[in-house]
RNA sequence: GCGGACGUGGCGAAACUGGUAGACGCAAGGCACUUAAAAUGCCUCACCCGAAAGGGUAUGCGGGUUCGAUUCCCGCCGUCCGCACCA
């Protein structure tokens, strides 16, 4: 028997070949057991990967491996988001073609990630380019189009005037295009959108369901949804005015009715009817309209935009007081897609307004009366009061609370008619927006849509699916290559015959995303989406990926799987019954003298925070963790782990420690811990075996307290990793084993002092041993396997079920309480479990500590909390 | 600006629903084994006073509730995250 060190260079590839040999990670939908469905997010197959993408997926796979042994048919597949820019980019930087540049990712990124030992059913692997793949994708547009969940309308993009382009978001640097440095231009283009807006309230109501969700995450939720109740409010034009308005009112949207009193301007945006209406005969206002176009439409962008406004000379009535007028003007903060484009300012109760109120000169007229604030000499100067109180100065409201008095407003103002409609009505708002799918791109699914010069846009009949992407295009000039593929492009109008052309934009990747683990369900690549199948599976019992989805990929996914159940396609409402959001991997950075970043491999660590260069010895400035990214060079590949320490001690060490929440750090010492522990169980294992009894030796009748003591461990350990990670708290399943490992190396040092080793001792070794290396197995499966073969099993551990506890072993029959006096500990006292409040008391009263901090006196109270605490109070 | 989270030794952290604060690991120091080193095993390791026994102080700071608070409440300070002209 080898009690040499554990040779994982050696035994890792022979289990995974092992496993895969057996195809014991394939899963059958026909099986019986219970299901469990565990998916991390799939990665973007952007070229090699570093250990830091690792993390997520081992989580996952330790639940799967653990789900597994719990006697569940788990699914835990894997595949690729494969459609996005960067392909582009390789192909106009490199001349390679996307699909190439993909595929040729893909294989390399799954090599690496098969050397992490997941256990995944990579029959079931999807890659989202894939034709097979995206011609559901192409049905489900046609199935959204058909119940009007998909829709096209103008919408505006970013313009590069330069490269004649679209961009992304992303590719706008600073308001100019990241390749021609030009300016970006704001254009109006026609595009596809989904409703999710249709689905809004659903969404935000089901988030209260979703009780297996980070609280943060459904917060975000909550907030991008951004449901507001208010009023809408019409304000009828002044007689002066009626003429050049050409319009009888104009409408605002509010959720402060209740300051009304307060209005002393009427604010529209740029793009209102009204505003576009005066600007064909005012050349000035529309100078300030196109005035307002400029600019960039990020976030910083607006944020440091002067507040303008023009006035328009028209009045409106206040709708609670005839005899009142309000200046109409347009401001360049009006959003013409919130609410309706129109708002009544309050100056003294909205700082903006306020801003707005000051700079113009209009009244501010405070409304709402801070509680105790005296109404005589109440004023709003600089900062807008925006907090509770009563209303005053308003007529019928006065005295009113801000709710009492919203709820007046809208009951007068719904009774008010101005022509046929009320003057007001309530109105939810929401937030959300229709999501536009439309990418002017080559890499991406192609929108299955005709468009006729006479039938409009007409979708590509079902049985004409998929409309595959050509292959021969270039990328030589900027644009979208399809718009450039004539033959691809011109096709026959299937309505009318006559010639027409293919819908050349492509869906955002959002899309292709927004449905994969539905496709996962499915084991037969002819039915993508097998509503019987997706019954089974869905929901996904556990979800593991990264905080940055919070918000876009979970929401869209939420939506489609609710848009799809309306359709018909699916019975499911929402697809991810358990969220994990997963912390990042980091690691130090470091740089040359010359401000050069260096691999971690560079340098070698002299000191805390200290490194020189390997080469040459230079000093070396450490910099704090950071998140690894190929371009500061602070990454480990996965390989050069699994050849130096083995993958079970890379998946030890991302599991150890840190919460899994959180970010962790990537260090040396760390994953030289992580591998001295795999080499401790290796070697306890050997040890326990040559100390132990032999695998089929009975049990014994009675154990003594040392194998009690050890077994009780053993048995804890089961029970106490099991409820790790069920909870996902693979940090604190990790202490535990430690834990464990501390106790059965004490028990096998004793075992080494006895000679010959007590048949119950040696029972207790032996079973440890085996409980050990169970529990390990979803961590290390490697290492577990091959102590697994070493205890003389035949059978693979991956197949093995969890260690069967025995719950009378997690209970003593004495218990330590510790004995506060005052809440200060004083000592501690060792009772049966089961003694009374009582019988307690009086061991307590008893003690010297106790008796000297009473010096004599009575206690005043006792309180005894049963199996857990005494504090005397003195 | 709005919303949220977090703050515990030299470091990563644990502490279940208000009940022994610092489990477990890393680093550090000591000892054993060794010709020596590595590896391994054992011991020490919050701070202050003390030779020790023991005592005191400690979970960002200040209050409160409680027999008892890392945990609950209020107010500050700091760090991080999300949203951001949303009427």
């Amino acid at each position: 028997m080898s009690t040499d060190r554990y040779n994982a260079r050696d035994a890792e590839p022979r289990w995974q070949a092992a496993w895969s040999e057996r195809g014991i990670f394939r899963t059958r939908n026909d099986d019986p057991r219970p299901k469990f469905f565990v998916m991390e997010m799939f990665p973007y197959p952007s070229g090699r990967i570093h250990i830091g993408h690792g993390r997520n997926y081992v989580m996952g796979d330790v639940l799967a491996r653990y789900k597994r042994m719990k006697g569940f048919n788990v699914l835990h597949p894997m595949g690729w988001d494969s459609f996005g820019l960067p392909a582009e980019n390789a192909a106009i930087e490199r001349g390679i073609h996307p699909k190439s540049w993909t595929y040729e990712n893909i294989a390399s990124m799954k090599e690496q990630l098969q050397l992490l030992g997941l256990s995944l059913d990579w029959n079931r692997e999807i890659a989202t380019c894939d034709p097979s793949y995206y011609v559901e994708q192409q049905r489900i547009f046609l199935d959204f189009l058909e119940n009007d969940l998909a829709y096209r309308k103008e919408s505006e993009v970013n313009w590069d005037p330069v490269d004649n382009t679209v961009l992304a978001n992303e590719q706008v640097i600073e308001g100019r295009g990241w390749r021609s440095g030009a300016i970006v231009e704001r254009r109006k283009l026609s595009q596809w959108f989904f409703r999710i807006t249709a689905f809004a309230q659903e969404l935000l109501d089901a988030l209260d369901t979703l009780d297996r969700w980070p609280d943060k995450v459904r917060l975000m939720q909550r907030n991008w949804i951004g449901r507001s109740e208010g009023l809408e409010v019409l304000f009828e034009l002044s007689k002066a005015s009626l003429a050049a308005a050409g319009t009888a009112a104009v409408k605002v949207y509010t959720t402060r009715p209740d300051t009304l009193f307060g209005a002393s301007f009427l604010a529209l945006s740029p793009d209102h009817p009204l505003a576009r209406h005066l600007a064909a005969s005012r050349p000035e206002l529309a100078a300030f309209i196109a005035d307002c176009k400029t600019g960039g439409t990020s976030a910083e962008a607006i944020e440091t935009q002067e507040k303008k406004g023009f006035d328009t000379g028209l009045t409106v009535v206040h709708p609670l007081d005839a005899d009142l007028t309000v200046p109409v003007y347009v401001a360049n903060f009006v959003l013409m897609d919130y609410g309706t484009g129109a708002i009544f300012g309050c100056p003294a109760h909205d700082q903006r307004d306020l801003d707005f109120a000051r700079k113009y000169g209009l009244t501010v007229t405070p409304v709402v009366l801070p509680p105790d604030a005296d109404p005589a000499t109440f004023a709003v100067e600089e900062i807008a009061y925006d907090g509770e109180g009563t209303l005053f100065h308003s007529h019928f409201l006065d005295g009113l609370t801000i709710a009492a008095a919203k709820e007046a407003v809208a009951r007068r103002l719904e009774r008010f008619r101005v022509g046929e409609e009320p003057q007001g009505t309530r109105k939810v708002n929401f937030r959300l927006r229709d999501w536009g799918i439309s990418r002017q791109r080559y890499w991406g699914c192609p929108i299955p849509i005709i468009h006729c010069d006479s039938c409009g846009p007409v979708p590509v009949p079902r049985d004409q699916l998929p409309v595959t992407l050509p292959d021969d295009v270039t990328f030589d000039r900027p644009g979208n290559p399809l718009d450039r593929a004539k033959a691809w492009r011109d096709v026959p109008c299937p309505k009318c015959g006559a010639p027409a052309k293919r819908e050349t934009d492509t869906m955002d990747t959002f899309v292709d995303s927004s449905w994969y683990f539905l496709r996962y369900a499915s084991d037969d690549v002819n039915t993508p989406l097998d509503k019987a199948a997706v019954k089974h599976w869905l929901p996904v019992d556990q979800y593991i990926g990264g905080i940055e989805h919070a918000i876009l990929h979970l929401l869209y996914s939420r939506f489609f799987t609710r848009a799809l159940a309306a359709c018909g396609r699916v019975d499911v409402t929402e697809p991810f019954a358990g969220l994990f959001t997963q912390g990042m991997i980091v690691h130090e950075t470091y740089k040359d003298p010359q401000g050069r970043w260096l691999f971690p491999e560079e340098i070698t660590l002299t000191g805390p925070g200290t490194a020189v260069m390997v080469e040459g010895g230079a000093p070396v400035t450490v910099g704090p963790p950071e998140k690894m990214s190929k371009s500061k060079r602070n990454v480990v590949a996965p390989e050069v782990v699994a050849d130096t320490y083995g993958v079970d001690t890379a998946r030890w060490f991302m599991l150890a420690d840190t919460p899994p929440e959180r970010d962790s750090e990537w260090t040396q010492s760390g994953i030289e811990g992580a591998w001295r522990f795999v080499q401790r169980v290796w070697r306890q294992v050997n040890e326990a075996i040559e100390l132990g009894a032999a695998a089929d030796a009975a049990k014994p009748d009675a154990f003594g307290p040392e194998a009690t003591a050890l077994r009780r461990a053993a048995h804890g350990l089961a029970h106490q990793v099991a409820d790790d990670v069920e909870r996902l708290r693979f940090n604190v399943a990790v202490a535990h084993v430690h834990e464990f490992s501390n106790a059965f190396g004490q028990a096998i040092a004793a075992a080494r002092g006895a000679s010959p080793v007590p048949d119950d001792l040696a029972f207790a070794l032996r079973e440890a041993a085996e409980m050990l290396v169970q529990v390990v197995g979803p961590m290390t499966p490697h290492l577990a396997e091959e102590c697994w073969v070493l205890l003389g099993h035949d059978t693979l551990l991956a197949e093995a079920s969890w260690p069967q506890v025995d719950e009378a072993l997690l209970v003593e029959d004495t218990i330590t309480l510790p004995i506060q006096v005052n809440g200060k500990r004083r000592g501690d006292v060792t009772v049966p479990r089961d003694a009374t409040p009582a019988e307690v008391e009086a061991v307590v009263l008893e003690l010297d500590s106790v008796r000297k901090a009473l010096d004599g006196k009575p206690p005043k109270r006792i309180i005894v909390v049963p199996q857990r605490i005494v504090n005397v109070v003195a």
